[in-house]
DNA sequence: TTTTTTGTTCAAAAAAAATTGAACTTAACT
DNA sequence: AGTTAAGTTCAATTTTTTTTGAACAAAAAA
């Protein structure tokens, strides 16, 4: 036990309201709640949090914790931070939205992506395989059409990305 | 039963794709595998479908054929059509970018946009019950972040629409 | 009017996703 | 060395979402 104990902060009902906020804003993204209620009680904490802390305040298990601080980790909103001396590991949000679309982009988006150009181009080898002349055309045009969206989505990315961060 | 009865279409490895590629995409955009495989089929029809080849070719329930199709109705990505003088609907796949998105933005976006501004407006109320200055400032400053997320958000859509239209 | 075809609705079942918690690993402290 | 605290992993459970299918409604055909 730490020698002399620390005061748990409460949880006001303004944290609540921070927390209720972002695990919508996870759900909308395809994102556990849990996760969304993680980065919102960092979001609204002054001080960095350690996952026991997380884990108390938002009464959630240390598996949870320790996956949602995982992915938020690797969608680069949280940050280990240095603070205390103790052994424990302290996070905090991250809160430019550059980098939290960035993270999101990279993580989640892209990939899809990647795998969709794949798929793309087996469909393309499907399309040598159709004799009949008519259908040829008109499967050719359909691929057609969704190259033109994949090359869209390949613009508007970047350019997003460059909109955010200002 | 129809006089004539009609040849039912095959459906090709092509179409096996498309429909699987749209399921795929579905899912990413948050939305039921079943509603890609109803979009997919379509897009890769070169003629209408009724709601009865759809629960055929997919082996899916009429319930969901019919919710499916409810649902990408509202989202414009799928149009009924004048065809046969039968007495059943037909539908077909509508393959603009513009519209699809336009659709998605509308039905799956704004209304999250939308509640995500009333929930900031009372965390700005709650803002007022904090007598103590520092978590005051403290807590104003995350409400001004969340503030210019969302002011971003806003310019970003009607930005994307423009984009897609060419 | 009665039957048949087409489509909708919604409670129940099935499937998918998130969460838990106990067993385990790692590393600091005594 | 042994003990304790911190954190991870993953099989089992819980929760949520999707899908089904039977009952119902609407309307054209007989």
């Amino acid at each position: 036990m730490h020698p002399d104990g620390h005061t748990q902060p409460e949880t006001l009902p303004i944290d609540q309201r921070l927390i209720s906020f972002f695990r919508d804003g996870a759900k909308i993204a395809g994102l556990p709640a849990s996760v969304g209620e993680i980065y919102g009680l960092l979001f609204a904490s002054p001080k960095p949090l350690t996952m026991a802390d997380l884990v108390e305040r938002l009464g959630i298990s240390k598996g949870s914790a320790s996956q949602g601080l995982k992915m938020l980790r690797t969608l680069g909103a949280v940050r280990d931070v240095e603070y205390d001396n103790e052994r424990k590991a302290y996070f905090e949000a991250d809160v430019e939205l550059k980098k939290l679309v960035g993270g999101f982009i990279r993580e989640q988006v892209r990939p899809h992506i990647t795998s969709g150009t794949q798929k793309l181009s087996e469909l393309e080898d499907q399309l040598e395989t159709i004799g009949e002349p008519e259908l040829h055309s008109f499967y050719e045009n359909r691929i057609k059409i969704i190259k033109r969206w994949s090359g869209k989505a390949n613009l508007v990315l970047p350019l997003l990305q460059k909109f955010l961060g200002e």
